[in-house]
Order: structure tokens, then sequence, then C-alpha cells
DNA sequence: ACTAGAATGTGTACACCGCTCACATTAAGA
DNA sequence: TCTTAATGTGAGCGGTGTACACATTCTAGT
């Protein structure tokens, strides 16, 4: 079952593919994801791909599917037991993190909506959800945890796109964490330093 | 200055080739970006299109910049003058109904950081986060405005690529309001139902 | 062991794409 | 008017997704 070079037979093209994909990924970026380039990196005719993967799109949710597995696991091993905001704090940074060490993955992951029929990568998405759920609910077990688990979601979401996006890492990466960690901290009612929100409420 | 038709040039090729580009985004998908079909539309030869953008990327980052434009003027539009916790979860519901209403659009706009040698483009994402900043500093004007611009404007981004993403619009358009408004409002401490947050400070 | 059929990989072909280049047409200014 | 710059055309190159026919190899059932 392990790759036979020379032989007509690959051995285990599919996963040759996925991860000539995810080589090819953060190489040489998003727009380099061809099914072309991924057969000649893996050692193959043009078409062969098309005996694993329906289409390009397939190929591509595959790869999204992979990531998703992987982010639920980085943010599981982030923190052991979540318990207060900081703690929190710390997955939203691994969040981030995640982002930013894998940048074309992440936006394949979420350049498009989940299509329903691609059973694996949604199923992978939803487990990412149900890891930041379970983590707001060890944080909060007090409240509505649909709600609440939406808007950490969003934030942090939206935190690793605007890092993403070059909207503040101008002061090295040190810092940027800092402001993730702010960020959150700051929204959830445990600033380290004082937000100045507390002087609102 | 007006475009003629039956002439050989065309007028304002550069106005057309945005429009056709809008177009395409809007009932066809990004996928269906492609120079080639923007001049299809336009009624031009497949070259033309380059004596106005230097390449594929250059009118994608002009579409870009107008998404910007419109949007800044959209959140601008929400609010007159926001005060109020309240207020300012009605910018965000506006930030993410431009989104679902114009969502090819909106993943172009966010699909890939901006290219600094694109000043168009900075300068127009630059006009949005300048307003996300003003809605801050006017509702929290004792917070660091820096730090709750990022984390609002982050709440905001991620909730609105959430909803895009299909993750909350089950029960239909306003409930999936009411989620962005009580994310908001949760986390800026003016809940209106109560979300429990409180309960753990 | 032999053989039929299922898996899997190859090669060819077509339409589309981004982009370059030489050329045609037109508008604008001297 | 004549020159020149701006603008649009057409052919063409290499790359891409994908359909199709064909080749090779693996696997079962005899």
């Amino acid at each position: 079952m392990t790759p036979q070079t020379g032989s007509y037979h690959h051995g285990d093209l599919r996963a040759s593919c996925l991860r000539a994909a995810r080589d090819l990924l953060e190489e040489d970026g998003g727009a380099a994801l061809s099914l072309r380039a991924v057969a000649r990196r893996a050692g193959v005719s043009a078409t062969a791909p098309y005996r694993h993967f329906a289409d390009r799109e397939a190929l591509v949710s595959a790869v999204a599917a992979q990531g998703y597995r992987e982010l639920a696991d980085h943010l599981a091993a982030a923190h052991p037991a979540p318990r207060a905001p900081e703690d929190l704090a710390a997955v939203a940074v691994a969040y981030v993190h995640f982002a930013v060490e894998r940048p074309a993955l992440f936006r394949v992951m979420f350049a498009e909506p989940c299509d329903p029929a691609a059973a694996e990568r949604t199923a992978a998405a939803a487990a990412v959800w149900d890891c930041v759920g379970r983590v707001v609910r060890d944080v909060f077990p007090g409240a509505d945890p649909e709600a609440l688990s939406t808007a950490v979601w969003g934030l942090v979401h939206g935190l690793a796109f605007l890092r993403l996006d070059g909207k503040f890492h101008a002061d090295g990466a040190a810092a940027a964490d800092a402001r993730v960690r702010g960020a959150v901290c700051a929204l959830l009612g445990a600033a380290p330093g004082g937000s100045g929100l507390e002087a609102e409420g």
C-alpha cells in the first residue's frame, strides 16, 4: 500500500496528490494550486488525479478538510483545560497563529462556502465549530453557548483575517499576538491592563 | 466622453470593464471573473482591457477598491451619529448585510492581502478602517481606539464571513441579523436580553 | 493457473484563460 | 495638415480543466 516507484500503479496517488497540493499551496500560493501541477509533482499524467477527485473543486475541498482537522487539533492543543478568559485568549492566539503559518491553506479553507455535497469537508468544519463551542462553554458556563460561540468564533476568525491582510503586524509577531490577546480580553471583560471598556459600563 | 456604440474607440472602456466585472461577479461568482469574459461583455476584443489594466490582478484590485468605497458609504449610512452600543450593533448588521448582498464582491475584497503597490485599493481599504475607527471612538470615547477598533472590526468581519459560509442563517435573514446584533451587544456589554456574561465578571 | 472485470494510469483533444506583440484606427495637438 | 500618442484588433504561445478512448495492472472467482 506504500507508493511504488517505477510501477504503472502509483500505490497511493490520492495521498500523494493531497501532499503535493499542500506543498504547492505553501510554496507558491493559492493561485498555483492546479490539478496539472499536482499531477506533475506526484510524477503522474495530467489526468490521473481524476481517478481520485471528481474535479478541481473536490481536490480543493479535500485539502480544506485536512486543514479544518489540523486547525481543530491545533486549537485543542493550545490549552488543555481552558477555564479563564485568558485561556480563551490563548486559544484565540493559536487560531491566528494557524492562519499566519499556513496563509494559503487558511484562505483556501474559507474562500468559499462549504458545499453541503462535500461531506468530508463539512464534517471537518463542524469539528472546528464544536471545538470552539466546547472552549466557550468551559470558560463561560453560564452564557448562552450558541450566541457566545458565534461571537467568539467571529471575533477570532476576523482577527485572523485582518492579521493576514497585514492590518496589524507592523510591530512584529509578538506585538501582533498581544494585540489579539488584548482584543479578546477587552471584549470578554478580563482586560489585563484595563481597556477602558469598563469605564463605559 | 460617453460610450459610443459602433465606433472603433469605445468611449470609456475602463468604466465599462469595471461594470462588466461587477455584473459577472454577482451573476456567476468569483470564478467567472476573467479578463476575456469582461472584454466579451464590454463588446470589445479580448486584449483591449490591457490598455486600461496592467493585468488581471489590476482589474480585480480596481473592483475591490470600488467595493471598499461602497462598503464605507454603506457603513456611514447605517447610522448618522452612533453613540450607544446598540448603534454600533446597527452598523455591524449593515456590514454583514453588505457581505450577504454582494457575496462574490465581498470575497474578492478580502481574498488576498492588499498589495501596497495598488494605491487606489489600499486607500479605499484604509477608508473602511477609518470609518470603523470613527464609529468606535464615538461609541466608546474612553477606550483605546486602536485596540478596540481592531477588536470590533475583527468581530464584525468574522461574523460576516461566518454568515457567508452559511454558519447561521438557518432561521432566515431576520434571525441572522438578530444573531449578529446579539453577538455584538453581548461582547460589548449591552446585551438586550442578558447574555450571561455579566454573571461571570 | 487462468481469466474476466474492476481499478487505475496514459495520451489526445478541445475550449478557455492570461498575456505578448505587431498592426490598424482614431483623436489631439503642433 | 501632419505627426504622434492613445486606443482597439488579431494572431499566437503556454497553461489549465476536463472528457474520452485506450493501456496496464490488481483482484476474484473459477
